[in-house]
DNA sequence: CTTCTATGTTGACGAATGTCAAAGCAAGTG
DNA sequence: CACTTGCTTTGACATTCGTCAACATAGAAG
């Protein structure tokens, strides 16, 4: 497994895939706390800011969705081929995804598969999700 | 970027009365669906791309977070003096939150007020934590 | 080994971005 | 009105980013 070096941004405790979807208490040990608990610090938004980034792109956007949309929940490189740039800028994009954290790879054979990083996407819904409170605590509304 | 205006990233189906120098739109109504139901169109994509990277800047992270984080939900400029960048660039990154749907402000008398859209936001966990089905978040607060 | 297919890397270039200094607007005070 | 404070806009600059063409690498097949 060729592992680029990957953000330091939660701790992969998890080495299994863990394909079971039963609710695994997956420990998400996100580097930040929510958006809303207290500003971040400098280095915190460093990190958090690297991932949001990776995702602030179109073409890395349907690059993530295309691979965590596919069946499996991995999708070869040869499966895409119509978000609208070249091959090789392609392959910049989901290299930039992989070190950001939010997907891994692995080649079988011929081909290169990229997969989803749970725990990375999952750290970054819990900033933005605790982050939005159905209700706020507005007094004027 | 010349278009300096709210991103119709959600519709903003209650007309607000707008009492900011920024469209307020208030409901949850995402414009896409989680990232990992099916491949984004270009045009999704494009949209929602829009938002992660205006979270995407380590500066405009820790406005957000500070802004998120005030009490009463909501923080003067004049709050924020510390996140390593002069005043202007202050006002230029919370512009571009506010052009992101993530931040609307608000002038009460000297002040300029920011403070969280929860629907931007909670659009975007949304895509995110349903594109993360290995590790729910709340367990111990 | 040679050849073919599938991906990744390098180098270059235009466009977008983040930053600040300076000037400009808005609101309060005397 | 002049003066002060708070925030935004403008203009300029260096850096980063997204993109492609060309080349390089990794397996598979003969």
């Amino acid at each position: 497994m060729s592992n680029v070096k990957a953000l330091p941004l939660l701790e992969p405790e998890t080495p299994a895939p863990t394909p079971a979807p039963t609710s695994t208490p997956t420990s998400v040990a996100p580097c930040c706390p929510p958006l809303n608990e207290r500003p971040l610090t400098a280095d915190e938004a460093e990190r958090t800011a690297a991932m949001f980034k990776a995702l602030g792109d179109p073409v890395r956007l349907r690059l993530f969705s295309l691979v965590a949309s596919h069946e499996g929940g991995e999708a070869c490189v040869c499966d895409i081929s119509d978000v609208g740039v070249s091959q090789p800028t392609v392959s910049h994009h989901l290299k930039k995804l992989r070190e950001a954290g939010l997907l891994a790879s692995e080649r079988r054979g011929t081909w290169v598969y990229y997969r989803v990083e749970p725990s990375v996407v999952a750290a970054m819904g819990a900033m933005l999700g605790a982050a939005a409170p159905t209700g706020m605590p507005t007094g004027t509304g």
